[in-house]
DNA sequence: GCGCTATAGTTGACTACGCAAGCAATAGTA
DNA sequence: TACTATTGCTTGCGTAGTCAACTATAGCGC
């Protein structure tokens, strides 16, 4: 299924989770370090991360004015129209992976039991300014 | 969780599932690929896990007279004993972990629904002899 | 027997991470 | 104000895994 994703569309499932964050974000734009906690990643794995999607053009960085420590992951308009693209196929797949199995009640079911797993939730993440 | 068992055991989580593997089959020993199968891994890498398994004298290898591509990862004495050591801990972390969020019941339903997943149930492995 | 294809396993090159160390900038404290 | 601790981020190095290419063996059809 990620396979699939990373064939049709060259990005990994941890690309398109980034860019569907940085998506849903403010803005379209997140303090790496809040990325990091999304994804479930060091703060280096988001640096690497991001590097690819750079090169890619599909995000790009700024500045805080208010705090100058932090660099923005910002999402491009060329990388919201990838992820438009991709994610269409991409939520299709996930949606039949589960509807072959599942019927609708049992997936309310294990949607409640795995909600109480540790990370499965958002955390509120900060804005820069204070 | 399996942080811990590494620290306490030194033994990554596919160490432990290949040493538990193995300590169920028949006479200690599986094919690597059979092996392969079980843990989700590629060929290569079952033969990169058991490397380290077996400088560590934790497995050991041995031929199979019927068929001779065939290499049979062995459960040495000193691997049964480390396995042995970090069942204890490392069940108990995994049920203690489960215990605390879900009741009996739901542990049922996860079980039942989780396991009509692809990849949730055991293959039956050939064995050597035709 | 001889070729052909499939299977078991290994190896080299690569990727995606984590960890530890380090640099800047900020916040807290004296 | 100066000193320390904390936070955000990056970088070098190590590790676990994949994939593609390879070798060796097995089994088939003839």
């Amino acid at each position: 299924m990620s396979a699939q994703l990373e064939l049709d569309h060259g990005l990994t499932i941890n690309d398109y989770e980034a860019l569907l964050h940085l998506s849903r974000a403010d803005e379209g734009r997140m303090r790496r370090v809040d990325l990091a906690g999304m994804l479930l990643l060091t703060p280096s794995g988001v640096t690497r991360l991001l590097d690819g999607l750079e090169k890619a053009g599909l995000v790009e960085r700024g500045s805080c004015a208010s705090d100058r420590r932090v660099t923005y992951a910002i999402l491009t308009e060329a990388g919201a129209s990838r992820l438009k693209e991709a994610s269409g196929s991409h939520i299709e797949a996930v949606r039949s992976f589960f509807e072959v199995r599942f019927s609708d009640d049992e997936l309310d079911q294990l949607a409640q039991l795995l909600g109480r797993l540790p990370n499965s939730g958002a955390d509120s993440s900060e804005d820069c300014s204070p």
